[in-house]
DNA sequence: ATATATTACTAAATCGGTTTAGCAAATCAT
DNA sequence: ATGATTTGCTAAACCGATTTAGTAATATAT
């Protein structure tokens, strides 16, 4: 009762009264360059096809040491944002005749090296990672290892790894230039109290705007942990909205938006009269928050649609040696919650 | 420049000056078995060891005929409910020593089919497939080609499938209940325009219960396309409220709330004044929505989990023939959507 | 007529493991 | 002392493909 063995090459070729290097061949549109005659190349492609025959894939790699499967490792898939990266890199990898393994590191360093080595072992022929806080060294190794490599989301600026991200510096210049033109001067950041690039570079995006404006003196960032506690983050709502007379909040990523937001509704802050917002990348929350949520759209599709070319280009070509680095362009996508609300 | 190869069976047995066998017979924990001695066991595990070796699991699993792999199939992985599906199933099915592909059908049955095709050339151990409308006769070939299978969050009655879904009448028989406890009488249904069994099941426990309650000219059940789409579900809204007197509705799933809330705010409906409303699983939007949504919450982890379980028993005991049909009670969540509101 | 080239195919090695069958040496039984 | 058993290990087959090297039969060249 155990699973249907399926049609093997050898079944095929037995069938015919040839050798199975005789059917490989053919299927492999090689039969000119082995000089299988036209009338045989026929009888193999007829039986191939009326035997319902397919290769076993696992064999085929086994030999060719090439599995056509990719690894992908998030954060948190069960993140909409990651999510939405899975499936585009999946049906890209499709398209090009790849299967993609994903699993979600949960933001631990142990985990990404785990997970590293299991889809490794796995015989993935690349990965795609999204890396943890603190896992370059992890990162430089898998690289020097010679695996093909594609980090995804966020990069090193230490390390010569193939990425395709976001333009971080960029998308803060747009939400913080945004709010000031909105007439907000005392604009706050609030960040995850991490060292990893793509925050570093948001908050220099933010940063520079503020000097570039003259408001030096209101560049104001908080950092909260990336657990993303309720408690911690209503805290600093607290402190920015009634010590510190902060007129606006850019929150750096979705999951700090969405949590803020809900902060914001419990502490029962008018939106955007008493604290204007912007969020990074889409929510259907923004949608239904009862503000429309001013927000930097992520072009999404490209950023993975890049990840997975570069990586199997990477695969394909051998080409390891050359160093992609993708940067998307973000843009601001306008709603009430950032609106200037002049008070009394 | 190619990847590194991996230290390989041979080369541990060789730096020991012995066979592969013993090494793969030591390291697969039949030592006693073959009768080799401790101390060999020792020299092979610390040569193991720090030569850093682990097995291929290509060239294992080809002669063994498993992979380790398995298969799971959704409708869409970028949607929230699904996406937390994946992060349980892998999260148990790594417990269990497997691996997880993932791949969405976008609710197509051809998709449907050629990813089934795919994985199993992959040749994944066994599959959890959410199967999508009209996949019946694709799911019953599949099943009588015994291939080991789990049909998750919907199911075929008419299929000795195995699956781990929703005791789904039991929720809107909550959820019916709920709102007829609240006061509400006029109460609709919004579903999809599915002969899927979780749907059927979903209206049963509605009509059921609106019967039981002696409501049953108020039985109203408005099916809209699997689409999705905001206006015609803006049109239903419309007509129920303005002209069928409709006190309360209950979205059929989740994505349907989600459009649904989005109507119901761009229309200037007032929740629970105008319109009191019950939707299906938690989503971060329920609690920013500016009334708290109340809803049926589906013990996701718990449904994942049994699948998981269910799946990898009958992969490894062969228990093809044994089927196992997990039903998950679901849970009523309060919240201020649901409220009866005295109207004047 | 003999050497060379071409045609149409096949045998066998290989990938990296697992497993079956078996062998030599040591130990035990009679 | 001889046969039987146990101990500790290995050779070789196998999984299902790809690929290299080669062969027999025919065709062409000199």
């Amino acid at each position: 009762m155990a699973k249907e063995k399926k049609v093997s090459i050898k079944d095929v070729a037995n069938s015919l009264g040839v050798s199975t290097t005789l059917v490989s061949v053919v299927l492999n549109g090689k039969a000119r360059q082995f000089r299988i005659s036209e009338e045989m190349v026929r009888k193999v492609q007829d039986a191939a096809l009326s035997m319902n025959y397919s290769p076993n894939l696992i064999a085929r790699n086994l030999r060719g040491g090439k599995t056509q499967l990719i690894g992908l490792i998030v954060t948190d898939i069960s993140n909409p944002f990651y999510s939405s990266i899975a499936r585009i890199v999946e049906s890209r990898a499709e398209e090009l005749g790849y299967t993609v393994i994903f699993s979600s590191s949960q933001e631990d360093l142990n985990n990404t090296r785990r997970l590293i080595d299991v889809l490794l072992n796995k015989g993935v022929d690349g990965l795609i990672v999204v890396p943890c806080d603190g896992s370059e060294p992890v990162i430089r190794k898998l690289h020097e290892s010679n695996t093909p490599l594609v980090l995804i989301d966020r990069n090193f600026p230490t390390l010569d790894v193939s990425f395709s991200c976001l333009n971080n510096y960029r998308a803060t210049e747009l939400t913080t230039g945004h709010l000031i033109e909105q007439g907000h001067k005392n604009i706050a950041l609030i960040a995850y109290n991490t060292e990893m690039n793509h925050v570093i570079e948001r908050i220099r995006g933010y940063e520079d705007t503020m000097k570039k404006a003259g408001l030096e003196s209101y560049i104001n960032v908080e950092k909260v942990d990336l657990s993303n506690s309720k408690e911690e983050i209503k805290a600093v709502l607290g402190t920015l909205i009634h010590e510190k007379k902060t007129e606006a909040v850019i929150f750096l990523t979705n999951m700090l938006a969405i949590t803020g937001l809900y902060c914001i509704k419990e502490m029962n802050v008018k939106i955007p009269d008493d604290l204007a917002v912007v969020a990074f990348n889409r929510n259907d929350v923004f949608n239904l928050f009862y503000s429309s949520v001013t927000h930097i759209r992520q072009p999404l599709e490209r950023i993975a649609t890049e990840a997975t070319n570069i990586l199997v280009d990477k695969i394909e070509r051998g080409e390891l040696e050359v160093k992609t680095f993708a940067y998307s362009e973000p843009e601001l996508i306008p709603g009430d919650s950032s609106r200037k609300v002049i008070r009394n």
